[in-house]
DNA sequence: TTCCAACTGTAGTGACCGATACAGCAACGG
DNA sequence: CCGTTGCTGTATCGGTCACTACAGTTGGAA
């Protein structure tokens, strides 16, 4: 059997173009909103290379979460070493969560907006959105173990789930009024807040503050 | 001039049925995908009969978060009495609103989904939502001010703000996840790390915990 | 009883929806 | 040169969209 056929340039070029037309699109309308005559419009190509590149409209969604994710993960770089104090290393994550999320907020806008809906038939970016979190989600709860080894399971569980939870929130606040909301200086908050919180949770018979 | 001729029974019957068909399909589907013919097909109503009660589908839309939020905000009981410590008091409020949004969560749902478009032309429930919230975020900083009147201005509006954005995070959570969040139990947490950020940055010296 | 406002039912409007059929074109391997 | 493959252009499908025209129907006021 031959190797896979070389594709044309302009290809992916084109397949490029079609994702940036429909993430802007999805991002200002949501899922139903996106229409292929749409799409088609601001990326200049016609429907039936939209259909060729994606099986359907789902696909092509789905294709886009996929696509921003990867974004959002490579311009998220977190620090590998393992330097300074814990509260250091929990305050150095969040600035890092939060510029990403500032320079590529693409995948969890368009995740909430899916998220939010219950659609009989859930779309596939919908599941996608929601797996990839939940992996997310269980990452947090891995470093939260790491940095504070007297936490126990469920503590550790609490704190992991506040944390994502409300890092959604301080996002869709930053996307909703954008001009008013520092959302460097909330995750800064965030931070000191969780960590505190920990050092709590690791003790509760130490005084409130 | 006479008065307002009475309205006969079932007219405003027939608008709470609408209302109640179009909360859901909108919680379900989104403004988009929230068809006039749904709605009619769901609450037994004709068309016309929307279009009667509704001047168009924005109004439909409008009318439901206008609706929803009268719900929200009878659904939380705010303890009127200044009782208890500080501590307690917050705590007692973030109970409060969190059963609410367990009891009512439509006002929420809608409005964020809502508030994380941004079509072109604003829909009206969007900018009501917006406003509405915004409000909210002023009587959450008041409230600050007056259990902390040590705090300067800066601390109560990043306070107010982190506080309305987290609970927003933690109420999706609840609403993506609904079997594996306890949002009570979320709510109890972020009551506590508030009022121990509040008391830290009343005073900055205070030793971390 | 008559009248009129408050609705409801029927039957559409043109525009748009997602999706497809299919011919045509460019570029490559042979 | 040919044939195949990757991709685009045109044209259209049946279905659904928001919305409307308009003729009933109902019930209280006069």
């Amino acid at each position: 059997m031959g190797e896979p056929r070389k594709q044309r340039a302009n290809g992916i070029e084109s397949r490029r173009r079609i994702l940036d037309a429909a993430v802007e699109i999805a991002g200002e309308r949501g899922y139903e909103g996106t229409s292929i005559a749409a799409v088609s419009a601001r990326c200049g190509l016609p429907a039936s290379s939209i259909y060729w590149h994606f099986k359907d409209k789902d696909d092509l969604i789905a294709a886009v979460i996929e696509r921003s994710f990867d974004a959002w993960l490579s311009a998220m770089d977190l620090p590998g070493e393992h330097s300074g104090t814990p509260r250091e290393r929990v305050e150095q994550m969040a600035a890092s969560v939060a510029k990403s999320l500032v320079d590529a907020p693409d995948f969890l806008r368009l995740g909430l907006m899916l998220a939010l809906e219950r659609r009989p038939e859930e779309p596939r970016g919908r599941t996608v959105f929601l797996q990839v979190r939940q992996v997310a989600r269980r990452r947090v709860a891995e470093i939260t173990a790491a940095l504070l080894p007297d936490l126990d399971d469920a503590s550790i569980d609490l704190l992991a789930t506040y944390a994502v939870a409300a890092a959604d929130g301080l996002f869709i606040a930053h996307q909703t009024d954008h001009d008013a909301i520092d959302l460097i200086g909330l995750f800064e908050l965030h931070a000191r807040l969780l960590f505190d919180a920990a050092l709590r949770l690791t003790d509760p018979e130490r005084p409130h503050p």
